[in-house]
DNA sequence: TCGGACGATGTTGTGCACATCATAAGCAAA
DNA sequence: TTTGCTTATGATGTGCACAACATCGTCCGA
């Protein structure tokens, strides 16, 4: 295996622990530990943290650490607006008929989605089913910039909003139950062939799941 | 001076020269010359190209070299559309009205535009010019992740636009002229407080330099 | 009792020597 | 002449020792 190649496989690891939330926000990392974990020595790790700190999931401060980012209420803010009109962006920009396989994942999606029990300690389940909802989506555009683009995002507040949902504790399954019903719209749209539905319906869950957040980040400070 | 802030500087430095073409697409980087430009070892130095090389303007290869990355007509196709639809969203999406410092630096800029001859051999006043518009631009939105994406945006495409007008040396005043033009327009629009109309017209002038250059490239294959 | 200096400890940052790899020049054999 | 192997060269990648830095506990003195 090439020096490349083991990089970007453990850049891809570490980004998945943080978006897992196996590594929660505000978390300090030890470089030594990662790389005795990883076998390698601190040198080529730092240069694989260097990169996750430019995509802003990590950051280091000389002497103290290396942390996982957290995300201000402003910042989250901005980037969930951002996110409503990327999101319907995907249905105009380079739009893509999903295959036969694709739409099978997507149905197989909608299952573990129905499927799925809340568990107010494991998050984990919960991310991975939305991480791979994503990723399908990313598929939906052959527009790679944007696709790079929204998944970045997604990797930033993806975490956040399913780590407040479960330190909150509230409307979990509520919260559950409305994902679930947006892969089983996406899925009709897809079903229909209508792209550019399947993004409006994915924009509205966005702004919808934005707006109960909010809600629940004011009954927190009430 | 801190660790971090002097790498900072240096990432700034060397994505200048990219930018501005001092570095064109292609060319290859050494690190040991970079480290000792800077007075330091290649450990720091080789952080920062790693960051660069996550924004997609560098890219090593083992045992070759570091080369300014180059782009596909395929891919700077997808960015450009992608560049267009984002161009629109500034105006909606957190506007801010500019200041009078900020409107008399569009002014200037104005100026500076109408005032910029044409040189076949030097790219880099129209490079310069082109980047300073741009990060006037970023101020006219509070949407920092939506700025950050569209400066990243420009970063890769911005230099290889200009390269291929420079190389062609087709229509070079003519695009200089457009370009005045553009920015006479977005002054008129601030001076009105349209800040969805300067959107519009940045949007239209992407476009229009798109096209341009797509008809560049088929007179060059022909 | 309180406050501040100080050092022990653990962290990230840096410099350097060496490993690994790709390339091109040189040279010998067919 | 051409082909293929060898080797020299220079590039990036890695490991390690140490420097720089922040933090916390400790101890001494007012």
């Amino acid at each position: 295996m090439s020096a490349r190649d083991r990089a970007e496989r453990i850049e891809e690891i570490l980004r998945d622990r943080i978006c897992l939330l196996d590594y929660p926000p505000g978390l300090r990392l030890s470089e030594t530990e990662l790389a005795e974990e990883f076998g390698i020595s601190r040198t080529p790790l730092r240069r694989v943290l260097a990169r996750l700190e430019g995509a802003h999931l990590l950051h280091s401060v000389h002497g103290v650490g290396t942390f996982v980012t957290d995300l201000a209420d402003e910042e989250l803010d901005q980037i969930y607006r951002l996110r409503i009109e990327l999101a319907q962006l995907a249905g105009r920009l380079d739009p893509v008929a999903p295959s036969a396989d694709l739409l099978a994942h997507f149905r197989q999606l909608a299952q573990r989605a129905a499927a799925l029990v809340p568990d107010p300690d494991t998050p984990r389940p919960f991310a991975q089913l939305i991480m791979d909802f994503i990723q399908a989506q990313s598929r939906l555009s052959a527009n790679q910039p944007l696709m790079e683009i929204t998944q970045h995002l997604y990797f930033q507040t993806a975490r956040i909003w399913v780590h407040s949902l479960f330190t909150s504790a509230l409307d979990l399954s509520e919260e559950l139950a409305v994902f679930a019903q947006e892969v089983a719209d996406v899925v009709s749209a897809l079903e229909a062939g209508d792209l550019d539905a399947a993004a409006s319906i994915h924009r509205t869950h966005i702004s919808l799941s934005y707006r109960r957040m909010l809600a629940r980040r004011d009954s927190a400070q009430a």
